[in-house]
DNA sequence: TCCGGGGCCTGACATTTGTCATGCGAGGCC
DNA sequence: GGCCTCGCATGACAAATGTCAGGCCCCGGA
């Protein structure tokens, strides 16, 4: 028999990180040799012990799983990358498979075939749950241009027009012809709703 | 020894509720008799199995816990019932704490500790997260009127004022009305940031 | 080279939204 | 009863937002 695996589990339910090393455990040809509750303690943890595969939540506090996945990639080139995540958007993926992460699954998945994936993935073979690529396809490229996606990231918290445009060093009316294109090629009645529709695609 | 404690477990990811399940059957004194991965599967296998304990997910797909246990209290009072959330808002544990529900505690949690705490309530006895009491008693209760709460509701994905005043059927004026006087009393620029706020303190 | 298209940027104008003063009815208090 | 406060509801006015036509620059094709 060849090694085992060595597994990185990094995710901030305790509940959910717990349980799931004691399944891993379970099986014979997996080990998991570091958790970690947090982006920048993942990244730490990987340092130090040099895994063969990282499994990552989408949402960690401090650093996202594919910012860590990004790190990782660039430090730890043997190190593969598996994310889980509960609410999968569209653009995540995307994003996820541009930091050359291997897998992409839900949360939604058993532990047994996360298991069969981990090895997938350590075998140098990829693997995303066919129903959130699915959605990413059929959600597609973002319409939005460079400058349409900046404004619109400085309007999701409902600020003012005024507020967006000295954050962005724009004229108002300028600040004000993005969003409305922007909301426009999402099919959305103003603003606020355009932004709720990006943020669903993962455009933002 | 005494009879052991029977638990309902319902969580819509699979992960979490499989690696719970098993890690709940270490414990002599818990048996995990059904599992639910949506509101109203869970409330069909409470009525078929009459737990002692039922675990549940806030988010879940069909009927949120809080809605379940609301439907349990009334069913099967005996059934003590135990949240669990990923993340916590202030107002959701109030929302809990009036449907009946006996504890309130975070996905950080450890399955030994949550072991113990399913215990502590079959006892009896009641447990929320003291981080979570903490944040909701410095939110602090709604300082919305009930229209206003409806109204923001509307308002909740960006929908234009004349289409909240048909839903809400009430003049376009008194829509506003509403929307301003909620925003004043959050703090909020606009009815947008408002919206934002109410949902963060669980208010909407 | 010379268009044409597309992204970027702007101000002017129409529409939507937020604010204010006001009226009405239901309770609590003297 | 008389008085006050508070929530509900409305329309008029002021401010913010969305829409439009147009100018500038860069790049790729004719």
């Amino acid at each position: 028999m060849t090694e085992a695996v060595r597994v990185l589990l990094a995710d901030d339910e305790h509940l959910i990180r717990g349980a799931l090393a004691a399944l891993l455990s379970l099986e014979e040809d997996l080990v998991v040799v570091a958790e970690a509750a947090t982006g920048p303690e993942a990244m730490a943890m990987a340092r130090a012990h040099a895994p063969d595969v990282a499994v990552l939540d989408l949402q960690m506090p401090g650093a996202d799983g594919v910012r860590v996945a990004t790190t990782l990639r660039a430090e730890l080139p043997a190190c593969k990358v598996l994310i889980v995540t509960s609410h999968g958007r569209p653009g995540h993926l995307k994003r996820a498979l541009a930091a050359g992460v291997r897998g992409f699954v839900p949360k939604t998945t058993s532990a047994q075939r996360l298991a069969e994936l981990i090895r997938t993935v350590h075998a140098g073979n990829r693997y995303v749950d066919p129903e959130l690529a699915a959605d990413a396809i059929s959600a597609g490229d973002s319409p939005l241009t460079a400058r349409e996606a900046e404004v619109l990231e400085h309007a999701a918290d409902g600020a003012p027009v005024a507020e967006i445009a000295e954050r962005a060093a724009l004229a108002e009316g300028t600040v004000r012809n993005y969003l409305s294109s922007a909301a426009t090629k999402l099919g959305a009645e103003n603003r606020h709703a355009a932004v709720r529709l990006a943020r669903e695609r993962g455009w933002v």
